[in-house]
DNA sequence: GTGAAAACAGACAGGTCTGTCTATCTCTCG
DNA sequence: CGAGAGATAGACAGACCTGTCTGTTTTCAC
């Protein structure tokens, strides 16, 4: 009984090889997941990953580039349709709700970081940029909330943001619920 | 026959394929550093690793023993010249200090967390209780500073240590004084 | 229909990994 | 002395890993 291909054999074989380098690499790291595997899971030939991403560092560059645009998209649209002073309790809603969901195995980011010690590894670069972008988020946010110390505020609500996914992938969806609480402190008292 | 007792002579080559393995593992990975390279780094023979530790699973598990036993030590030395009270915010300090430390690379129990997606790994089992004692601790401190919601806001204590250790991994240090800061707003002003 | 591009299938090379095993050396203690 | 435990050195097996290469099949534009 083989398993029904997740993703249709109709959709490009990049998309294919993606989706299941996602999957795998999410769940069980991309240092314990081989290409095989990969190809197996995507019912694809070896030599179309090769083709289309040169090695398997790449592969693993274009799987956190995915969830990267994934996530910017969704904090994005998550934060929308509240003023900006609200956005940035309204991000932790959001962290809320992913680490309640039901295949939140953690940051895939952090992950990659603990797996790949080399700084320069292309993944690692897509990561440290996410982060600079996040940042650059939090600090928008702290400003529309008129902190005192927007840029205090937005480098703690950062800690908050790691913090409350490395906690929760551990001790369950309850600590990002204490991050947000803390958030709710740091940017509800004015003067702070 | 009864268990032969651990000998002066076993610690010597104990000691060193731990101290190996702790170098190794802490900056490159678990995953990414091979048998060969820590008895190399150790001087030590492959039969010696094997009868000590059995496999490899085991020396990883051994690494985290070693460093957990190491800190649960640091961090009650460090808070106990301080009133109770004064305590939670004090083990901040300690974060601080550690993230500013030279070769800090984040937290070796969050990397091993990441590395080894297996929840009943040996090495996963002993950072499990780790945080089990870290929060039970917080707590403590927490009713001693007498804040209204000791178990909440140890809970977000607890994001806080999490945060700060993820964060200065990739930001630096100022991510752990932010913890800090944060850490004071939620235990209120100290008294003299 | 035809031909080119893309994808598939899988053998293969070369390397690394864990773990076992044999053989030798060294040190302590009876 | 000499027996035995602990350590060393390293060959070896078997598995897995990345990446290359050959050949075949499918797809699709013209």
């Amino acid at each position: 009984m083989a398993a029904k291909p997740v993703t249709p054999r109709d959709v490009g074989v990049r998309d294919r090889l993606l989706d299941a380098a996602d999957r795998l690499f999410y769940t069980e790291g991309v240092r314990a997941v081989g290409i095989d595997r990969v190809l197996a899971e995507a019912d694809a030939a070896k030599a179309s990953l090769y083709a289309h991403f040169g090695c398997k560092d790449e592969l693993v560059a274009a799987y956190v580039q995915r969830r990267v645009e994934a996530a910017r998209a969704t904090i994005d649209r998550f934060v929308r349709d509240v003023p900006p002073r609200a956005r940035a309790l309204r991000f932790f809603d959001w962290v809320v709700e992913w680490a309640e969901s039901a295949d939140f195995r953690g940051c895939p980011l952090q992950h990659v970081v603990a797996e790949l010690s080399d700084e320069k590894h292309p993944a690692r670069l897509i990561a440290a940029r996410q982060r600079e972008w996040i940042l650059g988020r939090l600090t928008e946010w702290a400003r529309a909330a008129e902190v005192s110390h927007p840029n205090r505020v937005a480098g703690a609500l950062m800690v908050l943001f790691d913090g409350a996914i490395a906690a929760a992938e551990q001790d369950g969806p309850k600590r990002a619920r204490d991050a947000r609480w803390t958030a709710e402190k740091l940017l509800g008292a004015p003067r702070g």
